[in-house]
DNA sequence: AAGTGCGACAACCGCCAGTCT
DNA sequence: GAGACTGGCGGTTGTCGCACT
């Protein structure tokens, strides 16, 4: 082999990938000068028959014991992500794939619990197919989260409220691994109320109902779209990807928009009807996207966030959004105008972050008040419609203007259409309203 | 054939909490 | 109680192979 080393599960690593001081024979260092690098299989041997012998644990002992160049640290990493006899090796199943998504969405980024959760597999493992797979859904421009995990993950939390624990990631394993025979009830938004206690927003970091505590950036279920030049599209994608039919954008829709969709001169709702600060683009995804055009979402010349700097896809999701949205925008109305929102600037004289904006663009709520859409939400119902028509959401107030959600992303606009259908006529139960709510407005 | 982008993967780093001395 | 040590965890980096243009 000339530029690979067999790491002795059959793995090829990169020569190139050693360090300098990553030599083929052991070197006999002093403390503190490790050997670093991908491992050969003559240390896998060592390591394995170490611990073999002596059982896991004490892992600078190994180092000591063994004649090993390795630190502690590394042993670890080494016995745990790649010699363990009970690590199953290969891609993940689709099986696999669907529980890490659930797992995330539950848990955030604790990989090391998800691993837990998933025998045979590892933390690194999980972590590298994550962050992958996140990578590929932004590109795409496809949600993170299905639907039908977000409705799975939000039920499984209300049942845990319910019985009033704190659930552990075992019991919500129980809990979410009955997919097929979860029926999700209904919610009916005229009586709902955005619980005052704040508690209920408890989740954990990084899952999909996180609170964020940085709110400059963030992934949601809405993820920033990028134009890709070319897209591999895995079963995933094809699973998940929503399909615009031309049938879909009818006159209601774009409607909804304000300006020309054709010729990418859209102004909706608030976000491209003003420059981002953030550079937020509004872009079709890209199964859809065309490259020599813009996309009738598409906010010309606006520039895109790097994917890197975007936080890493740790942030919180709706519920930063949305409340940041909200708060952070004032909704105006003029009578040939449903809405334009400008941006605050809050007591420090900072502006407002780019994710108030993107989170503007998912949904803007028709309001006389304002901010204070609190209250407002309290009086809305939705308006269910058949056909092309998507939901919309009016209030008893001032239907005239009120009836109308202004949805920039047409993402935004399926998920609403499936948000629609999957809580509206719930009888009464209020923990699940609290739930679905907490979900979709965080 | 060359260039480019992406996925997969391994391994390192830094931080932190728990334990030990 | 304080500091050192240890192990665990999450984030990040870097490289390769492959697919595509």
């Amino acid at each position: 082999m000339s530029s690979m080393t067999n790491m002795g599960d059959g793995r090829k690593v990169p020569k190139s990938r050693r360090s300098p001081s990553s030599v083929e024979e052991p070197t006999t260092e002093g403390e503190g000068h490790f050997k670093k690098g991908p491992w050969t299989s003559i240390e896998d041997a060592i390591l394995v028959d170490y611990v073999t012998k002596h059982g896991e644990g004490n892992w600078n002992a190994v180092q000591r014991n063994s004649g090993l160049a390795r630190c502690g640290k590394s042993c670890r990493l080494r016995w745990a992500n790649h010699l363990r006899p009970d690590l199953k090796k290969g891609a993940f199943t689709e099986e696999e794939e669907r529980r890490i998504i659930e797992l995330h969405a539950k848990m955030g980024n604790k990989w090391a619990r998800m691993a837990a959760e998933l025998p045979g597999r590892t933390d690194n493992e999980i972590k590298n197919y994550w962050n992958t797979r996140i990578k590929r859904m932004q590109r795409s421009g496809l949600p993170i989260y299905p639907p039908d995990i977000c409705l799975r993950v939000m039920h499984g939390n209300q049942e845990s409220q319910n019985v009033g624990r704190l659930t552990d990631g075992v019991n919500q394993h129980d809990d979410l691994s009955q997919t097929d025979t979860l029926n999700i009830p209904e919610l009916d938004f005229k009586h709902v109320k955005i619980p005052e206690d704040p508690s209920i927003f408890d989740m954990p970091e990084n899952s999909m109902f996180e609170q964020s505590s940085d709110s400059s950036y963030g992934y949601n279920m809405f993820p920033i779209m990028h134009p890709a030049k070319r897209l591999r599209e895995s079963a995933e994608i094809m699973q998940y990807a929503p399909v615009y039919e031309e049938d879909y954008m009818s006159d209601e829709i774009t409607n909804q928009f304000h300006g020309d969709p054709l010729n990418g001169n859209t102004c909706c709702s608030s976000s491209s009807s003003m420059p981002l600060s953030g550079g937020m683009k509004l872009e079709l995804p890209s199964l859809q996207y065309l490259e020599t055009q813009q996309g009738i979402w598409d906010t010309p010349a606006s520039p895109l966030p790097s994917l890197e700097s975007v936080d890493t896809l740790s942030s919180g999701l709706l519920e930063p959004i949305m409340y940041q949205s909200t708060k952070h925008f004032q909704v105006q109305e003029t009578p040939d105008e449903a809405v334009k929102c400008k941006p605050e600037w809050d007591e420090s004289g900072e502006p407002y972050s780019p994710l108030a904006q993107s989170s503007a663009s998912v949904l803007t709520m028709c309001s006389p008040d304002g901010p204070q859409w609190v209250e407002t939400i309290q009086d809305h119902n939705i308006k269910h419609e058949l056909g092309t028509e998507f939901p919309t959401y009016c209030s008893g107030k001032d239907e005239k203007n009120m009836n109308q959600i202004h949805v920039t992303r047409p993402d935004a606009l399926l998920d609403l259409a499936w948000f629609e259908n999957s809580v509206v006529n719930c009888d009464g139960d209020k923990s699940f309203r609290k739930d679905a709510f907490n979900t979709f407005f965080g």
